[in-house]
DNA sequence: GTGCAGATCCGA
DNA sequence: CGGATCTGCACG
């Protein structure tokens, strides 16, 4: 669809520097009802096992979070309340880290997008979200275990965003974690209107 | 700002 | 079993 498909190899960077990366790239998800793709505007990163406000925290092994145990460049879905959100597996094996996708800018699909949201929705509000976007895109938990690098679920390149695009501040939706709640591990465009919500950003993105 | 849907995990 | 959770929506 638009650009070319990124390798396995991409997802073999520090998970920081992933969650950077993955900014301006292209997700895209082919389903029998039609493709719908969007820019990735905003990320954030867990880190297991030291991360309070990771799943994987103290190596925690279940069902659900066995996949983050696995190679980088896996889908990670897990469900919270009735949404299922998206993550991207990655250090390296039996090192439990991920990068959530927390909102994208509608590129393709839109048509579709709109249908699976229900109609009399501003674009806006389409997919500037974690839970938004997968419903938007019709990603459930049946991705869960594949890869970003094969169909139907893949990534592609898209925009470079230089480093001044580039803003970083705490992760939503994660106090009562103590120090981890101030990590500045959350990533977005910066200016960009798609992404989750607006909030205050910290002085220097860390890699 | 509040309440709630109802998957999944975990501690009691 | 009860309470919490990386959320979104309707509400007044």
């Amino acid at each position: 669809m638009k650009g070319h498909m990124l390798p396995r190899e991409f997802y073999r960077q520090p998970t920081l520097e992933l969650a950077q990366a993955l900014l301006g790239k292209t997700l895209v998800h082919e389903t029998p009802s039609g493709s719908t793709a969007g820019m990735i505007v905003e990320t954030e990163a867990y880190i297991g096992p030291g991360d309070r406000a990771a799943h994987s925290y103290q190596n925690r092994r279940t069902k659900r979070t066995e996949v983050m145990f696995d190679v980088p460049g896996k889908i990670y879905t897990y469900v919270m309340h009735t949404h299922c959100l998206l993550n991207v597996v990655s250090g390296q094996a039996e090192v439990p880290e991920a990068v959530l996708i927390r909102a994208v800018e509608p590129l393709a699909g839109v048509e579709l997008m709109e249908k699976r949201r229900g109609k009399g929705r501003p674009v806006r509000e389409l997919t500037s979200g974690p839970g938004k976007l997968t419903k938007a895109m019709g990603i459930t938990r049946e991705v869960y275990g594949g890869v970003f690098y094969e169909r139907p679920l893949y990534i592609c390149t898209g925009r470079e965003i230089p480093t001044s695009e580039v803003a970083a501040g705490p992760r939503i939706g994660i106090h009562n974690t103590g120090e981890a709640r101030e990590y500045p591990w959350r990533y977005w465009i910066r200016d960009n209107t798609f992404v989750s919500r607006p909030r205050h950003e910290s002085k220097k993105p860390v890699t």
